[in-house]
Order: structure tokens, then C-alpha cells, then sequence
DNA sequence: TTTATAACTAAGCAATCGCTTAGAATATAG
DNA sequence: CTATATTCTAAGCGATTGCTTAGTTATAAA
């Protein structure tokens, strides 16, 4: 009875995402996500609804991408080593041309602090808890630690790979396997 | 021959850069500039030039504020000792009613990355440098330590105070200090 | 007091923001 | 085919952005 699209809406949530990850949510504007996804204003309200319904989106998207390496660190067996290789997978993970552009949550809740809608805010909340709850099935896998020590790491690997986030946009390769190499030290 | 200026620049630059620290700098327009500063925009411009301007003169006005503690770090004579008291005075003076504002210096380069004019970026950049100098120093003091081994160790104190500066702003105080004490059960 | 100079107020500049809408184009059901 | 439903293009909405400027007010040297 009526026309079709002629976009998937996927695909340039895609795009999107990618635009979102490298610029910051602020900074990118609804004209640059026309050009970027390849559609037209109206196409993107009507698929999505606001600006902010894009990014929702793309956080989503997001999610998934990097399932590629949280799948890996479900899976794994070997305690602390697991979550090692995981800081390393997360270092090639967020490359784009020979420079990071950080982790797309960890950069969200630093840019938009108090500001930020609580529909989306806990959207970012949900993902941290999630890699927490991967940090800690990780660390119960060594029998000698009781549940106290594993709180207190899980806390610690929390804001070593918010630092490794922001880090990887500033410090190089060698500082980059440096600091994971002296933080898994700690464990 | 002319009139006075009703206002010093010192004073309303601090209360600009109380706003940038609690806001971030996009998001900050020069009219809520206008109204904390409490002058008009002509005089924000006749004085700093741009909103920019603004900025570049709040970063200062922060480096100022924190010497308070990176004072006492450099003072410090008890080596790795001294760094973690320094992780925790951060912690209070980036507290503002029962939250934390981040550091403002990491706050920005989180936030402007590609699109940051490169003086901006150099003076953040400079302060960056000059916290891992006072880390290095008072590495040093432990003579057991090796030159490598302080490379090491100041890239992972770099990227941990990183770390600490994002999750200060969504982490409680018990997991905070729960990272502090894990970062340096092993340095 | 006159006069030159600088700082004030407040209105307004073009550009851009997120978002909407009128009208043309396209698809399918009957 | 016609009728109906949906997507498209493109212009434009009011609000806000960083910044400027015309006109008034205050200061102090001459």
C-alpha cells in the first residue's frame, strides 16, 4: 500500500555510531549524522525520533559490536588472565587508524555528567555493570579469594579500564602495555 | 583619563572555571558565563577575547588550585607513600557536594579531542607532564628502583589517576578507596 | 569644567542548533 | 487504472550559539 525505505535502519545506526565514537555526542550535529548515515533529516526522526534516540540507538549498537571481545572474556577460564587479555583485546578494539577513540560509554558519561537523561544514563550504567559482573565471574574462578578481595578488585578493574580508556587516547603504545603489564601485578 | 573595570579578572575567572569544572566547556554557553561571572559579554570579551579565551584562563586558574596538593607531592619525601596520599587528596579536592567533578584538565581532553585549537591542547598536555614529573621524583626516591622500572611504574600511575578521575564521577567512596589501596599493594 | 578614554548596558548580528512540515515521489491493495 | 499509505526532498521553524556594536556612563588628566 505505500512506499518503502530506503535505508536499513541498522546499517546506518551504524554509521551513526561511528560518527557518535569518534566526535562525541555534543559536538555531533544532526546535519553531520544526515551526511554521515546517508539519509535525510526526516528519515532520521522518523526512524528514531530525536537526536537522542540516534545515540540510544547507537549505544546499542555498540554493545553489540564489542560483544566480540566480552563474549571472549565470558568464556574464559583462567582467572586474572582472562581479564588481561581483555584489556588488550579492548586497546585493538578501540584503533581507528593508528589512534584510540577510547571506549564510546566510558567517553558518554564523561562528557555528560548531571545533564544527561536517566533513560540514558542508566542505559551507560547497565553496559558498566555488566563488564563489573564479567570482572568478577573471573576472579571467582580462583578459589583462594574470599568474596571481600573480590569486590575490592572488581572495583579496581573498574577504574583501571575507565583509565585505560581515556589513557589510550593520550599515551602511547609501549605506556599503554606498560601500565596493564604493572596493574595486573596488583592481582 | 578613563573609567574603572568593576570587576577582577581573577575573581570572575574563578568562578568561570567553577562552572567549566561542573559543566564541561560545550556545554557552557557564554550567556551561563555572563551570569556566574556576574559581568556582561562585553567585558567577558574585552577581557579574555573568546569564550576560548575564557577557558584557556580557567585551566590556569585550576592549575593554580591544585597546587595545593601537587604542592605537598612534591614536597613529599616518603616515595610511593607520598603518590598514594596524593591519589586521595585528589579525591577531596575534586569533591563538591557529595560528588565529584573529575579533574577538569582530564575532564577536557576527554571531551575535546580532534577539535581542540592546539594551544589548549599543549597547556593540558604541559599539566599532564608535570604530574608524571612529580610521580617520577618521588619514585626515585626509592633507590632500589631502576630506570625502567620508574618509566613503568609512572605510565601505570598516570593512567590510574586517569582512572580514578572517571570514577570518581560513578563510583562510590568505598570502591574508590578500595582501588587506591589494591593500585598500591604492589609498587 | 572640559575633554579624552575606557567600561558599561543592551540590542542585534549571522550561523547553527534540534526539529517540523508542505508537497512531490513511490509503492501496494482493490 | 484509482485510491491510499508511506517515504522522500527541501524549505523553514523558533531558539540558541559565539560574538559585535551603537550608545550611555564613569573616570581622571588638562
Amino acid at each position: 500500500m505505500a512506499r518503502k525505505k530506503e535505508y536499513i535502519e541498522q546499517e546506518v545506526i551504524e554509521k551513526a555510531m561511528a560518527l557518535f565514537w569518534r566526535n562525541g555526542y555534543e559536538t555531533t550535529s544532526v546535519r553531520m549524522l544526515e551526511k554521515e548515515m546517508g539519509i535525510n533529516q526526516f528519515s532520521i526522526y522518523s526512524s528514531f525520533g530525536s537526536k537522542q534516540g540516534v545515540f540510544l540507538e547507537s549505544i546499542k549498537c555498540y554493545k553489540s559490536k564489542i560483544k566480540s571481545i566480552t563474549n571472549k572474556l565470558e568464556a574464559s577460564k583462567n582467572g586474572i588472565e582472562g581479564i588481561k587479555a581483555y584489556f588488550y583485546d579492548f586497546l585493538e578494539f578501540a584503533k581507528e587508524d593508528n589512534m584510540s577513540k577510547g571506549c564510546l560509554v566510558t567517553n558518554t558519561v564523561n562528557e555528560l555528567r548531571n545533564h544527561a537523561d536517566p533513560m540514558l544514563m542508566s542505559e551507560l550504567m547497565k553496559f558498566a555493570n555488566e563488564i563489573r559482573d564479567l570482572f568478577v565471574a573471573n576472579l571467582k574462578q580462583d578459589a583462594r579469594k574470599n568474596t571481600e578481595t573480590i569486590e575490592k578488585q572488581a572495583s579496581y578493574l573498574m577504574t583501571s579500564i575507565l583509565g585505560l580508556s581515556v589513557a589510550s587516547k593520550i599515551l602511547n603504545k609501549q605506556q599503554l602495555n606498560d601500565f596493564i603489564e604493572v596493574a595486573f601485578q596488583n592481582i
